[in-house]
DNA sequence: TACGTATATACCCATATGGGAATGTACGTA
DNA sequence: TACGTACATTCCCATATGGGTATATACGTA
């Protein structure tokens, strides 16, 4: 019962629950969520962290980034993503950082992408 | 979004998690509850107070007791408390939970039956 | 080596949260 | 009316949580 609760603590965040939205999508670096989100790096990096160690997400270096992607391997997660996702098909933060999820490259160095 | 984080923050207990799944199952009152969770009365009753400021469940009377049923109109709510219970199958406190609801007659005073 | 960028962490603080103990309130019955 | 049962609420406290600011670390490049 502890993992479910443990999955439904971190997406009752609003920054770890816009996060996970958009790792559902793609995999990120820091500061590419960053951008999207608009919100401080240490915020990002700390619910990263969190995330990481309840082995909700996964990271690897490439140069200075560090890009995180979404551990698929927990099937309850991914399910209630899916779901969540529906939900929130009309509301505005989420359709905001869908707009720049898709516009990511406007938003940081372009430098990044070239890995 | 901040209906969703809210059926999260809910979910994220661990005794409200229990209410919500007893209540899935079947429309109960306070005693009810408190006798197969296994838990106090005021802590019982604190978090049905918090899962009625929220809609999420509703409550009538019944001569002294207060009767509590899931409210229907919160699809997110209801199809999250269906996919959280699929994976809580082999769940301990789950299984114990839905034994003593199959025997809740046996926990409380045959009387709240004769409503 | 010195510096800039990307990221992580430490420290501090305000606030939220959950639970226990006690008390209040509503209802039924003698 | 007095009492018992069911339930709600208040008060208090320990702890958890999230965020800001500052700082540390890792990596690439000049």
């Amino acid at each position: 019962m502890t993992e479910v609760m443990d999955v439904f603590k971190v997406l009752s965040d609003e920054t770890r629950l816009r996060i996970m939205i958009l790792l559902y999508n793609k995999s990120l670096c820091v500061c590419q969520i960053q951008a999207v989100l608009e919100e401080t790096q240490p915020k990002i990096s700390k619910h990263l962290g969190k995330l990481r160690d309840l082995n909700f997400v996964q990271s690897k270096r490439l140069e200075q980034m560090m890009y995180y992607n979404i551990d698929d391997s927990n099937k309850l997660l991914i399910s209630l993503l899916k779901d969540i996702i529906l939900h929130l098909e009309n509301d505005a933060t989420y359709k905001k950082d869908m707009h720049r999820l898709e516009h990511v490259e406007d938003y940081i160095q372009v430098k990044a992408f070239e890995a």
